[in-house]
RNA sequence: GGGCCUGUGGGUUAGUCUGGUCUAUGCUUGUUGCUUUGGGAGCAAUAGACCCUGGUUCGAAUCCAGGCAGGCCCA
């Protein structure tokens, strides 16, 4: 082992310090995945990354069951046509808002047709190549919205609230990271089709406070914004997204959603017939998460230790660690019995018979970020009581009642958002100039590792001379404003738009 | 898209420059036994590796070529 001297954490976790070096080791120490399946960015979930993952989408599948959404499944391969459609309706969205902008306003065309190229394709069925290829969904529109207009007739059939919880494939070059960049995508969708764009207005108000509640779950603070306009999802009207501020200072996309208005529409020829017998075209939303949150809630709650994870997903959340039970045979019935009560009232938990040290067992639930740690032992038999030990540092000495231990899940769960808040508030800051004419002696005070608010209302050549000049990417305007009007970094007029810069994982 | 670097037991690492007791080192992990249990105890035994293919050479973990895999930097 290389790593040595005072800074060495247990077990060779890097400190949390080190970010780069700690998610990826934890990742692998918490037994969340194994990296070492021989494809890049396609990691082997073990049963404990795939249980607190399970219980995240759980959290989802809640949230779709109270607004009226219904599961779905479909296929994994889309043939190579429906791309095409999807092509021209992006070509089309492109033409027109260049159409009607001055073209030095926009920024340089990257990519033609950038999509082709981010997925995997199957061109042969054993030995035959395929006439019309087919390729891994990267996302599922093409393969929904074909069906939804065979679905969809008239106003009868709206609104369609539909999602699915799958695999999604990008064939990613650059560096991959579990949960963060990978190519085997777990990935959340749900895709609404409503009348007109009233109800596709209210579903976005709707997927916003789902996501916002799903977040409290996951103890997770996060910025929305609305994507600028050249990072808005192919053929949407509108994408707003939530980020999360990382402990390394870069932001982290875990959900957005996408107001498509009617365009998608048009394209598949999605269109129903209203009480008076006309033809609309249906307006649409489609609302996206993925492993990222989990991701996220790694990054965040963990320490120097290990995982912490929050009590709505973690795996177990109490952990009965019988002690001595060598020595007085009352022990483990004891510690047995307790685990029961506390499953009875819903509580998950694992019972650690493993004849080891305590002091193990205490390391490893560290790891692995159990919120609670009960202690029994002959001591504690007679009087009623145990040892508990919150994966935040305090241990107290409580009496056997499992509404104490419900209560101290909730507030382990709250103490984990005061520390996310207090970590946000830190990584985001005020930039440090009033406009961009500082020179490159200034330059120091831009620290790397923040995100920096500032008051910006310009266009697309304005964002990307700011972009250049920072080196950080625009997340969009933010839900709220500013109270009061101040100047534009860039073109020094007066707005109340609040946005903020960041490097973007 | 352009450039650079790396592949040794499950993990990590020594050895590679300068080919030869390398029959490949240490730590960790796994297994077994003894022992131990209110925060990583100890002892003993045991298991496990030179990415692949070809070349140079009397001799290759070491040098060369290609492949595969991975990492880093720049646009």
């Amino acid at each position: 082992m290389n790593v040595s001297g005072p800074s060495r954490a247990k077990r060779g976790i890097p400190p949390k310090s080190e970010f780069n070096k700690w998610y990826p080791a934890i990742v692998e120490i918490a037994d969340l995945v194994d990296k070492r399946y021989p494809i890049k960015g396609m990691d082997v979930w073990k049963p404990y990354g795939l249980t607190a993952m399970g219980l995240i989408d759980s959290l989802a599948r809640r949230e779709m069951s109270r607004t009226g959404h219904h599961e779905y499944r479909f296929p994994l391969l889309v043939p190579e046509d429906l791309l095409d459609k999807e092509n021209k309706l992006v070509s089309i969205l492109k033409a027109a808002r260049e159409s009607g902008v001055d073209p030095s306003e926009l920024r340089f065309d990257e990519e033609a047709s950038g999509f082709k190229k981010e997925v995997y394709w199957v061109t042969h069925g054993g030995e035959n190549k395929l006439e019309m290829p087919m390729f891994l969904r990267p996302t599922s529109e093409t393969p929904m919205y074909t069906m939804f207009s065979l679905w969809v007739r008239s106003h009868a059939d709206l609104p369609l609230k539909t999602f699915q919880i799958v695999n999604t494939f990008r064939y990613e070059t650059k560096q991959t990271r579990s949960f963060i960049r990978v190519r085997e995508i777990h990935f959340f969708e749900a895709h609404t089709v409503h009348a007109d764009q009233t109800g596709a207005d209210e579903q976005i108000e709707e997927d916003a406070e789902m996501v916002q509640r799903i977040m409290h779950d996951l103890c997770l603070p996060s910025l929305v914004s609305k994507r600028p306009v050249w990072d808005t999802f192919p053929g949407a009207w509108y994408t707003k997204a939530a980020d999360v501020v990382m402990p390394n200072g870069r932001t982290l996309q875990v959900a957005t959603y996408h107001h498509y208005k009617d365009q998608w529409a048009n394209a598949f020829d999605l269109s129903y017939e209203d009480p008076e017998g006309n033809t609309k075209p249906c307006h649409q939303t489609t609302f996206g998460m993925s492993e990222r949150l989990l991701g996220a809630v790694v990054g965040m709650h963990g320490d120097d230790k290990g995982l912490i994870l929050p009590p709505a997903i973690a795996p177990i959340q109490v952990v009965v660690m019988p002690i001595a039970a060598h020595a007085d045979s009352n022990v483990e019935p004891a510690a047995r019995a307790l685990a029961e009560r506390l499953s009875a009232s819903g509580i998950r938990v694992e019972l650690d018979t493993r004849d080891v040290r305590p002091g193990v067992k205490h390391y490893d639930w560290e790891i692995k970020g159990v919120p609670i740690r009960i202690e029994l032992g002959p001591r504690d038999l007679s009087a009623g009581k145990f040892i508990l030990t919150l994966r935040t540092g305090s241990k107290s000495e409580i009496s056997i009642d499992e509404a104490e231990v419900l209560e101290s899940l909730e507030g382990l769960a709250e103490d984990l958002r005061q520390r996310a808040k207090s970590l946000v508030s830190d990584k985001v800051q005020p930039f440090p100039f009033d406009n961009l004419d500082y020179d490159a002696s200034q330059e120091s005070s831009i620290e790397s590792g923040i995100v920096y608010q500032i008051a910006f209302e310009g266009n697309d050549s304005d964002a990307e001379f700011l972009e250049k000049k920072t080196g950080l990417t625009l997340l969009g305007e933010c839900d709220d404003e500013f109270p009061e009007e101040r100047n534009c970094l860039i073109t020094g007029k007066a707005t109340k738009k609040k946005q903020h810069i960041a490097r973007m994982y």
